[in-house]
DNA sequence: ATATTGTGCATACACAACATACACAATTTA
DNA sequence: TAAATTGTGTATGTTGTGTATGCACAATAT
């Protein structure tokens, strides 16, 4: 399992590993029927509790990513790359219209916007 | 006072009078040595606790924007053109890396964000 | 049976938001 | 000019919500 998270982060750590799994499932890094790690490794190597991890995955379940059986483990949906590419973009344009909204809160025109972000991408 | 709060927002309310403040100020809208209205007139008006409109005054306090006065009242602070310009980009700049970060996470290239960017702005 | 997996429950802690009472400054007024 | 009044920000204590936790329980596999 690739994942990092930071303590420090104002983000909370299930957020943060919601994301990161998403992340991955959608980039296709990790395959349809793949077995996520069982909640309480990956709470070991994370250094979270086993609570933390759970919540993680029960959002990811509700987001249709991985389907959850008690006693077996949480597995990889099944979508085809045409469905992941739709749902990837989906979730980074809910994303995209918040954050949007600040900018333009403080006057900035779409360019100004692009020339900020082609500094720092 | 032109703002206005969403109790059903994600963001602390608190959060959203900061944002919409400080924009207003690096705008331009609220002129240096403006006064703000009182926090009980304010608390009034947005249908909230005088300690929430507090809390917001004193983050802009804190960031340098305004300068409070008891008994008397919170101003805007002076700025010339060049620093409030400087302070809007820093503030949407530390913004924008969280954001991008996101954006990133998700194997979305620089022209993937532009062109949704275009589309939404 | 036993080990492995996810699940449910009670709790501790941090923070947002609140009502109320307090302290300081300016103004009124006697 | 001193006391009272009004207007301002400030401090205290309480309630509710959400993050994160440990431990005991249920379902499944071998």
């Amino acid at each position: 399992m690739n994942v990092s998270i930071s303590s420090t982060s104002e983000k909370p750590i299930y957020q943060q590993l919601i994301e990161q799994i998403s992340a991955q499932i959608l980039k296709g890094e990790l395959e349809s029927g793949y077995c996520l790690p069982p909640i309480r490794q990956a709470a070991l190597e994370l250094r979270v509790s086993v609570i933390t991890v759970k919540k993680a995955w029960e959002e990811l379940e509700r987001s249709g990513l991985i389907n959850t059986v008690t006693g077996k483990g949480c597995f990889v949906a099944d979508f085809s790359s045409d469905e992941m590419l739709r749902i990837r973009n989906e979730m980074v344009l809910k994303q995209m219209e918040s954050d949007t909204s600040y900018y333009k809160s403080f006057g900035l025109t779409l360019d100004e916007v692009i020339e900020l972000l082609k500094k720092i991408y």
